[in-house]
DNA sequence: GACTTTGGTTACAAGTTTGTAACCTAAATA
DNA sequence: TATTTAGGTTACAAACTTGTAACCAAAGTC
């Protein structure tokens, strides 16, 4: 559908799509908030869904190149995730949509 | 789970989950660029979604106030939708979201 | 009066997404 | 060596979403 060749990702709805799916612009909000590589235990507590879900959206994330995950060691499987540098640029256009309808909400 | 107490609709999340539904942005979208009041049947080119979904989608956004429906009268039951003057100012934001994303997907 | 057009709605089946609970691994720690 | 902790994964059922097809209403046209 895409004339795009891109091997596995990349067409334009396919990016909406992810971005459109439950928690996908919180974890992306709370990673550029944070400013800093966070666990997947952080996220847990500031996400506000189960376990699976934060698990599959990372993966998502991952897999269409928005998020990093990089492993530390340490304690059990330690890892952390953070946003790619082109990411950052859709950072002010979800807080602008967060500001928005935070506004909206209070009126 | 909202301290909010607007009798049906306001919660921050249940806009924002009407906005990540299928579509919802797609509408916003094209009604802000036409600039103008649309018939179900332009919607119905523009948006490239069953009318069902459209049809639900349009009833949702008019239900939290993003959207008005005003019938017209003329052939069978004529109406038109447009984005009310408020949701206008997100118009930029969603406008920002879409290049965003076209602009990623041919990288 | 029959037919067409616009603008939907309804029912239902199929597909998608979610949470829960159980489970697993690897490393630190007692 | 047994236990705990971090970071997940898997299976499955329940809930939600979607499209298709059929249907309906009202106004205009033949």
């Amino acid at each position: 559908m895409t004339s795009n060749c891109n091997p596995t990702y990349g067409g334009v709805d396919d990016i909406l799509e992810l971005l459109t799916k439950s928690k996908s612009l919180h974890i992306l909000m709370v990673m550029d908030r944070k400013n800093k590589p966070l666990r997947f235990s952080d996220l847990k507590k500031l996400v506000d869904s189960s376990s699976t879900t934060i698990s599959r959206r990372l993966k998502e994330l991952e897999a269409h190149g928005l998020v990093t995950r990089t492993v530390i060691g340490g304690v059990g499987n330690m890892s952390e995730y953070s946003i790619t540098s082109d990411t950052k640029s859709l950072s002010p256009i979800i807080q602008s949509l967060f500001d928005w309808v935070e506004k909206r909400s209070k009126e």
